[in-house]
DNA sequence: CATTGTCCCTGGAAGC
DNA sequence: TGCTTCCAGGGACAAT
């Protein structure tokens, strides 16, 4: 599922072939996916438009285009965005750009969750989220002021887009697990050692994935259709059944949140 | 205001 | 084997 790594990678892959490219057209066959836009002037209000930039900000990809315009993309849980692929179309396709160059972007989504705005007010999408994780300011000290007050579960607090912007399911139990803290301990109840352990556990297990080009669990592929290999650094992330590297005990699976949870019992304690 | 619950959506897995 | 039911989860919104 596309989380901050994964968002990150399809960027960064896609930003030397797309920057700078125009838009010579778009066909949405599922029109659920553009969001607050009449289907028709999302076609001519697209077209004709050239890519300025591209860059992320949480799990949402976010295309600056000429003209005051930025289109706004999120994948949610299984949407993917292939350039150029073989297929021409499945069940799964919701939308495909074409460019000046004749490169196609499609838009893949199995679970039709994912969405597409066309807008000149970004901060209107995205001005809701958090602080991102690689954000200078992201500090031991403004995690601490963030965290402060709230005593839902730690695990909830990290899923929460407006808190930390980025963080989806897979990533926070791995944060949780490498900083050893329980998933439902209260946010408001760490200690400072514990903020300190697992600010650092959010930047390296952030950072490891996208070296390792996001997590290839369910349907997430790069634009080129490579497969991610973050999930073979995952400890306990659907890791159930498996035994914990630390202890030997296996990893528990538990709900918090209504989501699954994966951890140690015995290396993350309340 | 803070926090929790429900729903959206579909394909694969599990259950009978 | 074939059918039904359940489950995965990010985020919007409703409920508490």
């Amino acid at each position: 599922m596309p989380e901050l790594p994964e968002v990150e990678t399809i960027k960064n892959d896609l930003s030397q072939y797309i920057i700078g490219r125009l838009f010579t057209g778009v066909s949405v066959y599922d029109e659920k996916l553009i969001q607050q836009y009449q289907i028709g002037l999302f076609y001519s209000d697209l077209t004709g438009r050239r890519i300025v930039d591209i860059t992320r900000r949480g799990k949402y990809l976010v295309i600056l285009l000429s003209g005051e315009k930025t289109l706004i993309l999120h994948l949610m849980m299984t949407g993917s965005l292939l350039l150029n692929p073989e297929i021409k179309y499945e069940r799964s396709s919701r939308a495909v750009f074409r460019f000046d160059n004749g490169d196609k972007l499609l838009y893949m989504d199995r679970r039709r969750l994912g969405r597409v705005w066309l807008t000149d007010d970004v901060e209107l999408i995205v001005g809701k989220l958090g602080i991102d994780p690689f954000n200078a300011g992201f500090t031991v000290e403004e995690l601490i002021r963030i965290m402060w007050g709230h005593d839902m579960p730690i695990k909830a607090f990290l899923l929460d887009q407006t808190y930390i912007a980025g963080i989806g399911n897979m990533y926070a139990d791995e944060a949780l697990y490498d900083a050893g803290i329980h998933p439902m301990k209260k946010a408001s109840s760490l200690s400072s050692m514990e903020t300190d352990k697992l600010h650092t556990a959010i930047i390296n297990v952030l950072e490891t994935a996208i070296d390792s080009k996001g997590a290839s669990v369910d349907t997430y592929q790069r634009p080129g259709g490579e497969m991610g290999y973050a999930q073979f650094n995952f400890r306990v992330a659907h890791q159930k059944g498996a035994l914990c590297m630390r202890c030997g005990n296996p990893v528990q699976r538990i709900i918090v949140r209504n989501r699954g949870t994966y951890y140690c019992s015995y290396c993350q304690k309340q």
